[in-house]
DNA sequence: GATCCGATCCTAGCACCGCTAGACAATCGA
DNA sequence: TCGATTGTCTAGCGGTGCTAGGATCGGATC
């Protein structure tokens, strides 16, 4: 059945290829500007194609969110990993996070401000999502303190880090003091 | 010219008239049932109508979204001066804060997720958002710490209940542990 | 009181959106 | 070689935000 390994394997890729250019175009133009009909002419295929691999757009933002969410919990792992110390670790992981939001604004924004159509906090939760967390759950539960919660220490030191990240994405905070707030905010919350 | 004084205020009567259902229907069924045909046939005017008010869309979100701040801050301001002592003030802004943005959603929403064409952190900033921001700058500058700048400290109390409040909205945090995290965020973000 | 004129409002329609039915062509198995 | 299946496209549906242009209404003037 070599042939219809041969088709699978091209309908995969022409999948990756539709996440790839929806999230181009997202972060070249907005997501606004991601429409079927753009999308499909930049794949060079008619929009029909888009919906024989996802339901619909929420499908597809979904998608990029899940890639997004596995991208960020390599970086976040990466640059704790590299850190020495609690301190060190745990500053690593604000920067790498808030980082990571400022350079893929689309992708955070399909994280966090779009339908994507993910379940969360439930049994549900795609896989990368539950792993997200769970890189900032493995940095973060040391400097938590005693008789706090590791979890929702996490969620407390992940919500200021979301509401840092889009605050200063929509301009709402001025982008040149961004490191002095990620200093003031790990100074604070971690128990070192 | 009492003819004159008359249409004005009928003009801006009905320019209420706008925003109010714009905000009931938007907080009943979401922004996205908040169409030009949909809320036309509310306020019993045809489409054109609006846009005699308002640029276009954008724009009455913006103005929901200028309401909402300024309820926002009375709303912060009324719990923060209820308060006796630093710590049960900023607990009681945080609180209030929370509070405003888990009762008005979509007015959450118009303030801080869509796109209300405002400006922010700019010279022409308008009044509301300033405001809102001194709302919560007067209750926490006490608790900055010395040789912390209370406007930074603003910013980044500012971003992590923002943080809280959306993530919870989204369903990212579970909402029966609100309270729990608040407190934890008081007793470490907060000098006292 | 008749007439004019300007402000006000509505009908109709534009270009675009996400999405889909059904015709068509290419490819596979027999 | 032929029929069936799979894949793709054209065309179109109902919806969106927004606007041009004509009708209508009310106040000012003679």
């Amino acid at each position: 059945m070599s042939v219809q390994e041969r088709k699978e394997r091209e309908r995969a890729n022409r999948e990756r290829l539709i996440l790839a250019t929806a999230r181009e175009l997202a972060e070249q133009q907005g997501w606004d500007a991601v429409t079927t009909r753009q999308l499909a002419e930049r794949i060079e295929y008619s929009q029909p194609v888009l919906y024989s691999h996802f339901r619909g757009k929420r499908e597809i933002i979904g998608a990029v969110a899940l890639e997004g969410a596995a991208e960020m919990a390599a970086a976040v792992r990466a640059a704790a990993s590299a850190a020495a110390g609690p301190r060190a670790r745990v500053t690593a992981l604000a920067r790498a996070y808030l980082d990571f939001a400022a350079r893929n604004p689309a992708v955070y924004d399909a994280m966090f401000q779009l339908d994507g159509g993910l379940a969360f906090a439930k049994e549900d939760t795609p896989e990368p999502l539950k792993d997200g967390f769970a890189a900032l759950l493995e940095s973060l539960a040391e400097v938590a303190g005693d008789g706090v919660h590791p979890g929702l220490f996490t969620e407390v030191f992940w919500a200021a880090l979301h509401g840092l990240a889009t605050l200063t994405r929509a301009g709402r905070l001025p982008p040149e003091d961004t490191e002095r707030r990620t200093e003031l905010l790990v100074d604070r919350l971690a128990i070192l």
